[in-house]
DNA sequence: AATGAATGAGAGTTCATTCAT
DNA sequence: AATGAATGAACTCTCATTCAT
C-alpha cells in the first residue's frame, strides 16, 4: 500500500510523462527543451529533475514503458493455449494495430527510435528498444515453430518467418496511422493484408 | 568535358561527403559536428562550407542524392518490357537488397529520415524523403496493377500490394544488413522471402 | 506596484545594458562583442541573452529607448504655452545640449547611428532614429510655423529654418561634448550660438 | 614621366578603388566583403591585395583621398584675394554643397566615419579625418578673424563661428543629398540658408 | 523541499588574409 | 608575377543542468 505522499509522486511523474510525450511526439527529442516540458506540463524544472535524472532518461522511460505493454499484450497471445497458430498470429496483428491507434505518440518516437541512428547519443535507449524487438520477434517465432510442428506452415524457416511477419505487421500498424479509416475499414484492411499474407499473392 | 578544376571540385566535394556519411551514418545528425567533418577529413572548415551552405543542406544531399540512384534502378526495373511482372517484383527486391548492402551508411540514414519525428527540424529533407518513398510505392503498384489485369495476381487493391510489398522488401533488404551473410546465402535467403509473399505460408 | 523579482529584473537588465552602453559608445558596433559585456559586466551570456534577444536588439533598445526621453523632453517644450517662439527654441537649444552633455554615450551612438551607412546591417534601427529625427524636426518646424504666424520670424520655409536649427543645435551640443568647459562657459556658448542665429552675423 | 606598367598600376587601382567604393557606400564597412570587392571589380583578390595592405587600409585611402580634394578647393577658395569675405563664405558652401552631390558616396563614407564610433577599429582613419575636419574649420576661422578686423562680422569668437558655419554648411550639404532637386532649386536653397546665417532669422 | 534563475561549454558559420601554384 | 583556394580564429547564440534561495 502507498503512502499519500507516494501517489502523489506517482501521479506527478505520470503527468510530466505525459506532457513530455506529446512535445517528443511532435517535435523530436532534439528539438524538444527542458523548458518546454517544465512550461507546458506546468511542473517547474526542479521537479522535473527530481522524477527523471535527464532529459534523455526521460526520453527512455517514455519509450520503454509504454511498449512493455504492447509487449505483455502480445505475450498472452502468444501463450493462449486456447487458440490456433493462425489465429494467434492474426490477433497478434489486430492487437499491434491496435495499440499503434491507440499510441500514436509513443509509436511514433518507438519507431523513429528504433532506426534511430543517434545511437551514440543514447546507447542505452537503443540497445533496449532493439532488444525489446528481438523479444517479439522471438514471440512470434515460436508461434511459427509451433505452426510447422503441426504442418500447418510450409516449413520456411521460422526465424525468417518470424522477421518478416514482425515487419509486415509494423507495415499495416504503421500505415494505418496515416489514413483516416473508420474501426471497420480499419478491420478490413487488417483482415486483407494478413489474408495476403497467409496466402500469397499468387493466383 | 570538365575542366581540371571542375574535376578537382568534384573530387573534394565528394571526398567530404564520403567523410560525412560515415560520422553521420555511425553519430547521428545531432551528435556530428562539422569541427568532427573538418577534423577527420582533412579539409578544413571554411573549404566545406564552401561547397555545402550548412550542415542541414549537406546531411540532405547525403540522403536524397544517393537514395535517388536506388529510384533510378527500381525504374527501370519497373519499366523493362522485356520481363514479367513476377520478376519485376523479384529483381526489385534483389536490386533494392543489393543497393542496401552497397550503401550500408546512406541506408541507414535514410531509413532513420523516414521514420524521424525530428521532421520539425528539417521538415524540406523530411518531405522529400518521404515523396521519394510514395514514388516508389506507386512504381510497384504499376506493377501490381499490370500483375492482375494479366490475371497473374489476385484481385487485391493494389495500393496495398505495393505498400506492402514495400516494406517486406525494406524489411528483407535492412534484416540482411546485420547480419554476416555470403552472397549465396543472401540470395537464397531473399528468394525465400519472395516466396513466402508470393505463395503465402499456409499448406 | 512591481514585484521583488521584476524589480530584480529590472535592475540587471539596467545593470547590463549600462555595461553594454558604455562599450559599445566606445568601441561600436561590431568590435564590441557579447562576451565582453558579460564579462564586464559580470553577467553570464545566457542572462544577457534571458534579457535581451540578441546583440542587434539590445544595442536597439539602448538608442531607442535614451532618445525617445530627449523626445519628450523637446515636445514638453514644443508645447508649453506659457512661453514664446523664441524661448521655445532657446530652450530646446539648451535641453537638448543638456541632454547630450547628460548622456554621452547614448548621443554618440545615436549620432553614429544617424549617419551610419552600414544600414544594410540593422535597417529596423536605422529606420526609427531616422524616424525619430523627422519627428524632432517636424516639432521645431512648428514652433518656427507660430513664430512666421506671429510675425516674429522672417517667412523662409519653415521646414528649411527646422532642418537648418536642428542641426545647429546639435552641432552646438556636439561640439561641447568634447571641451572641458563648467556650467557657466558652456551655457555663455549656448547664447551666443543662438544669438548667431537668430541675429545673423552680419553687422 | 610613368612608365607603361606604373600607369597600368595607377589605372587598376583607381578601378578596384572606384568599385570598392560604391559598395562600401552602399552596404556599409562591414557589410562589404574583400570578395565581394573582388568579384565585382573583376580584379582577383590577390590583385587588391598588391594594391592594398588591407580591407581598413582601403577603406582609409578612399575616404582620405577624396576628401583631401574637396579640402583643396576650400583652401583655394579662402586663400583668393580677389573676393571678399561674405563671398568666400558663400563660395565655400557652395563648393561644398557642389561637391557633395557630385560625390555622393565619398561623402556618405566620410560623414559615417566623422561620427563614427567604431574608432577603435581604425584609430588612424579616425583621427586623420577628424585631422582633416579641423583643418576646415581653421580655414573658416581664418575667413571670420578677417571679416571681424574688417568690421564685416559682429565679433563673435571666430572659432565658434566657424565651427557653427562648418555645421551649417554640412547640414545644407547633407540634406540636399536626398531631395530630387535640379540645379537651380538646390542653388536657391542654399542662398537662402546663406541667407539666414548671415542676417539671422528675427524680424 | 521546492523552485527557476543562473551558468558556460560548445554549436554552426563567416571572411580577412595568406601562399602554393 | 598573378591568382583564388585554403585557412581557422572568432563570432553569436542555445539549453541541459545545477544550486542558492
Amino acid at each position: 500500500m502507498l503512502s499519500r505522499k507516494e501517489r502523489d509522486d506517482l501521479r506527478k511523474r505520470g503527468e510530466i510523462l505525459e506532457t513530455a510525450l506529446e512535445i517528443f511526439a511532435s517535435r523530436g527529442f532534439h528539438s524538444t527543451t527542458m523548458a518546454q516540458i517544465s512550461k507546458i506540463s506546468q511542473y517547474p524544472l526542479g521537479t522535473i529533475y527530481k522524477y527523471f535524472p535527464g532529459k534523455k532518461e526521460m526520453y527512455h522511460d517514455l519509450v520503454i514503458n509504454r511498449v512493455r505493454d504492447l509487449g505483455y499484450i502480445l505475450f498472452e497471445i502468444s501463450q493462449d493455449p486456447k487458440i490456433g497458430v493462425c489465429e494467434k498470429l492474426k490477433s497478434s496483428l489486430f492487437a499491434q494495430a491496435s495499440f499503434y491507434r491507440a499510441n500514436r505518440e509513443v509509436v511514433k518516437i518507438y519507431i523513429s527510435e528504433r532506426n534511430n541512428i543517434d545511437a551514440v547519443a543514447m546507447p542505452k535507449l537503443n540497445e533496449r528498444v532493439n532488444t525489446f524487438h528481438e523479444r517479439m520477434v522471438s514471440l512470434f517465432q515460436g508461434i511459427f515453430d509451433q505452426g510447422i510442428d503441426q504442418g500447418k506452415f510450409k516449413s520456411y524457416p521460422a526465424g525468417d518467418m518470424a522477421a518478416l511477419f514482425s515487419d509486415i505487421v509494423h507495415s499495416a500498424a504503421w500505415s494505418s496511422l496515416f489514413r483516416d479509416e473508420d474501426e471497420m475499414g480499419f478491420n478490413k484492411r487488417l483482415s486483407m493484408i494478413f489474408d495476403m499474407f497467409t496466402n500469397g499473392i499468387l493466383h
